[in-house]
DNA sequence: GGCTCGATCTTG
DNA sequence: AAGATCGAGCCC
């Protein structure tokens, strides 16, 4: 039986959370339509101090709802075409967020809940959801879901389904952010290893 | 009000 | 390597 991640999930740093992240299931559904991936990359953005963050720049009205209470969706446009979905971390006042970076499609039940498999006909696979805004596109992730609680009635939800041990991640630098001067190269991008589904490998 | 640039992706 | 495309952030 599927289990939603509720409030107990969201304790800890944030790095703690991110790798915690890996191998649960982003489910997204709009009506009878069910979309359901495996985290296999993300990454930690920690709060005012990081200036690779939003929150870098302080407290304004994008960056709201990282300062709000944790497992909260933060979505954001990005590059005037792309919606990024975050998972908010800590208490309120503080804004740390993770940024989910890529997905494996799953198969539940027999029957191949995502990706749509007529829509992707000659793509490869590996290559759905395997960035921050693809993932938001096939999954109709827009800011019309910033500040939403990951639960199923709000059609945005986490749930429970493997435990990567800590011998499967990799920590490696996060992706385009090289304008974050000291903050740069810090290793707060997490992946699992060996997993042909991460946006960029290696890095 | 105007300018710059980005937690991206696609095509060439 | 460059273009698409737009709002946030910042400086008038």
């Amino acid at each position: 039986m599927s289990k939603v991640l509720k409030k107990d999930f969201f304790i800890g740093s944030t790095e703690e959370i991110t790798q915690r992240l890996l191998g649960k299931l982003l489910c997204r559904s709009i009506g009878t339509r069910i979309w359901k991936g495996k985290i296999v990359e993300a990454e930690s953005y920690l709060g005012e101090k990081d200036l690779a963050a939003h929150a870098s720049h302080g407290r304004t009205k994008r960056t709201e709802t990282m300062y709000g209470p944790p497992g909260h969706a933060y979505v954001y446009l990005i590059y005037g075409m792309y919606n990024c979905l975050n998972v908010v971390t800590q208490e309120e006042g503080t804004a740390e967020a993770v940024l989910i970076r890529a997905l494996e499609p799953i198969v539940l039940d027999g029957e191949k809940i995502v990706p749509d498999q007529d829509a992707y006909e000659g793509r490869s696979i590996e290559k759905i959801l395997n960035g921050p805004g693809k993932l938001c596109r096939e999954f109709q992730i827009d800011k019309s879901l910033n500040g939403a609680t990951f639960s199923r009635k709000n059609g945005l939800w986490l749930e429970e389904y493997e435990d990567i041990p800590p011998e499967r991640i990799v920590r490696a630098k996060r992706i385009g952010v090289e304008y974050a001067k000291q903050w740069k190269d810090k290793p707060l991008r997490f992946y699992i290893k060996d997993s042909s589904f991460v946006s960029k490998k290696n890095i």
